[in-house]
DNA sequence: TTTAGTCCTTCCAATGATGGGAAGGTCAAG
DNA sequence: CTTGACCTTCCCATCATTGGAAGGACTAAA
């Protein structure tokens, strides 16, 4: 199977098959003689476990440790749990700040007439030099949207 | 006032100062002889008001829009409304996502026993090969944990 | 057999918002 | 006149992903 039909068949662009082979995170497949990349039904298995960890917002890394574990007969489900758990409060503590985003914004919205007039209380608030320092402060390590994960069809 | 004072005084890093004067989201300022950039308490008050834009989410280019509409004496409320609605539906869409990855996630960590035995039912269902074809599909516009805001001290 | 079209290869660049750091100039206080 | 804190510009890294160019390989039809 060629790279495009392991793309088609796991739901993982092949710019993106190259790019996990790349970093490491699936080995280097054959070859064909004139350079192509060969995968196997068990490859395209693989690339299916990638997609779904990403489907599930897991980052690159973490999907290298469970591709790991998942490999590892041996491995202690607790181990497989902890990343699942942690990933878990991370989503929980991504969607209380959008969640106060959002309210705060929609609160504003409500407030706003909407019309021609130029009357605003959505610019007036976030004018407003009195408040804003002590307010949702943003997680550090994560921003608000980012770029895409965006399967292929 | 140095770009150091404005960046203090305003909760925006003197990186993202001259960056947004890069972008032409804020104009170029005044420079002493010796080339440094001097900033206006009205300067600081724009800055803030792009720092609390960026608090609630909003992206550079709709920042850019609302910083103009903010500046225009004769702006129409309905066009500021307009985006802070357009953005919490943005929000609500990311929420949602967030929602279902956790939840699922949630889901499979609770049947998991989490113990030093092998037999691990999160690891079972991302190799599943029967599901997750139609899925959750993450938004093809939006990542799902994006890099950092993270506002200076 | 030639040719068209589709696939593959590698390499480089861009995205968005931000931080890090180097190399060098400036300024105020001691 | 030195020290240290500030400023300048420039380049690089992040993260996951897409886009594209240049060129080789394969396949089907003319």
């Amino acid at each position: 199977m060629n790279i495009g039909q392991a793309a088609q068949a796991s739901g993982v662009s092949a710019k993106m098959i190259r790019y996990y082979e790349s970093i490491g995170l699936i080995p280097k497949t054959v070859r064909t003689e004139a350079g192509y990349r060969v995968y196997s039904d068990h490859d395209v298995h693989t690339l299916r476990f990638i997609r779904r960890s990403r489907d599930l917002g897991f980052s690159v890394e973490q999907i290298a440790d469970l591709v790991s574990l998942w490999q590892d007969r041996e491995r202690a489900s607790k181990d497989v749990k902890a990343i699942a758990l942690e990933h878990v409060s991370v989503l929980e503590r991504k969607i209380r700040e959008l969640q106060e985003m959002a309210s705060t914004l929609k609160h504003l919205a409500t407030n706003c007439h909407g019309d021609t007039r130029p009357h605003c209380p959505i610019l007036e608030e976030l004018a407003n030099d009195e408040i804003g320092e002590g307010h949702v402060k943003p997680d550090a390590k994560f921003g608000v949207l980012g770029k895409a994960p965006a399967r292929q069809a």
